[in-house]
DNA sequence: TCTGGGGTCCTAGGACCC
DNA sequence: TCTGGGGTCCTAGGACCC
């Protein structure tokens, strides 16, 4: 086993990459996957993460089998459900993922010091100075033993987690995560320095990170399908579909993507170094059905807030703006924010979202979502029992804090609980697809959600 | 039975200040 | 009474990612 001892405490080198050593992780299929080091006999079998069909929710994560009748993440589980009827459906389980998350990252920590967590299945490593630090055969090339270390970290979340995963290095963050998604499943993909182009020539732009569906349908009507017919447009007919975005695109896509990793603990992402606050905390509820009764409308904003406000205490920040988010049944969705003192009282964050409510909401349709986010977050005391003044907000947090959000629910935010019920039998809280509400897989010990 | 939930970043118009 | 720009903040919406 490889243990990096080497000098590089934190930050990233400065040396510039000439070189493939920018490494781009990416879990396959990973709450399927760990589902399956949790119950082994879905292994092989078609499986669906995201609820049950007949909810109203969409597929989070699948499985390969299921991939085969053309089921994709996004797609809603009722069409899933038509195309794959024998798949195995499975609510989600955020807390669990999370749990196994950090474990992949700390077994990555032995190989590099100097690691960026992109989002829960995927992280940046960069390996930029780290060649000598790894016992290599004598005719191997740094390439090649970049490549072998990439191996031997992926054999090591097989083997000490369970969990498959892919890999793609190359001399920047772009051209490895195209690399990576190229590489699955289960496979290492080196990008030599020189290649990136050729790489990309013959991808849809659709593979190139941050090219969604609307762009990609404006490069349709000009005529560009694949990355290649991308790279050979000037760079002034890429504004109108870009915008300030166009200088990552351009240089991306010619192989010169950014290998700046950027600064620690990206993590923790509620303040920067420099002091400046960044992130937002928000909270969101579909309902099970479009609602139209003020009285569980109201109690839905009650618990949004008592949520977001509760996050941010946690996380010791205060917001200034405070959004309100509503989408009627028609989908139509609107957003009504105000910005005032910094808070993170749900008292005084529910009075601010009742008053973009009754400024938002002027038609009498019913409601198929509600949400509240708080943003423009600065510093606010950390979530303290004894100094804190409200002594019921700290009293409660203190709970929260050992057992989970539901183990406390103030009284406005509990009334409808009961009817929001499944038919199913189950204990259920708020929301479609609650973390521990719809089977017995349940895990109280890594489920945060889950009360005692 | 179409269309979840948590984020980040960008745009564009208007208010307001100098 | 008529008239500039630049800068910043606020608000609403939208693209994109996993």
């Amino acid at each position: 086993m490889f243990r990096y001892t080497g000098p590089l405490a934190s930050g990233s080198s400065p040396l510039p990459a000439a070189t493939p050593r920018i490494c781009c992780l990416d879990l396959d299929t990973f709450f399927v996957s760990v589902e399956r080091t949790l119950d082994a006999s879905l292994e092989g079998k078609p499986v669906i993460v995201g609820g049950r069909p007949g909810q109203r929710g969409v597929v989070t994560a699948c499985s390969y089998e299921v991939r085969e009748f053309g089921v994709r993440s996004g797609m809603s589980l009722t069409q899933a459900a038509q195309l794959a009827p024998r798949a195995i459906f499975l609510p989600v389980r955020h807390g669990t993922y999370g749990d196994y998350a950090k474990r992949v990252v700390h077994i990555a920590e032995r190989f590099s010091p100097v690691i960026r967590v992109a989002s829960i299945d995927e992280m940046f490593i960069d390996f930029r100075g780290s060649e000598r630090l790894y016992h290599a055969p004598d005719d191997a090339t740094d390439d090649e033993t970049i490549e072998r270390v990439v191996w031997q970290l992926t054999d090591a979340i097989a083997g000490e987690l369970g969990l498959p995963s892919s890999a793609g290095i190359a001399t920047s963050k772009v051209i490895a995560k195209v690399a990576s998604g190229l590489a699955k499943p289960r496979g290492v993909l080196m990008v030599p320095a020189g290649q990136e182009t050729e790489l990309l020539a013959p991808l849809p732009v659709r593979k190139f990170p941050g090219i969604g569906p609307v762009a990609a349908k404006k490069l349709e009507a000009a005529g560009i399908l694949t990355l290649g017919q991308l790279a050979d447009m000037p760079y002034n007919k890429l504004t109108h579909v870009f915008g300030a975005w166009t200088g990552n695109v351009y240089r991306g896509v010619h192989g010169h993507g950014s290998a700046d990793m950027g600064p620690a603990r990206r993590a923790f992402r509620e303040h920067d170094p420099s002091g400046e606050t960044v992130g937002s905390i928000s909270n969101e509820r579909t309902f099970r059905e479009d609602e139209g009764d003020p009285t569980v409308l109201d109690s839905m904003l009650c618990a949004l807030c008592e949520r977001v406000s509760w996050r941010a205490r946690k996380r010791g920040v205060k917001a200034r703006t405070v959004t309100l988010k509503l989408r009627y049944a028609d989908f139509v969705t609107l957003s009504r924010s105000k910005t005032t003192s910094p808070t993170h009282s749900e008292k005084h964050v529910l009075g601010i979202v009742r008053e973009l409510y009754r400024r938002a909401n002027t038609t009498t349709g019913k409601i198929r979502l509600l949400g509240v986010a708080l943003t423009n977050l600065g510093p606010g005391e950390q979530l303290n029992l004894f100094e804190n003044q409200d002594r019921l907000h700290t009293v409660v947090d203190h709970v929260r804090a050992r057992f989970g959000f539901d183990a406390v629910r103030l009284a406005a935010a509990s009334t409808r609980e009961v009817d929001q019920g499944n038919g199913h039998g189950e204990h259920r809280t708020w929301g479609g697809k609650g973390t521990h509400d719809t089977t017995t897989r349940a895990d109280p010990t890594t489920d945060p959600t889950t009360p005692p």
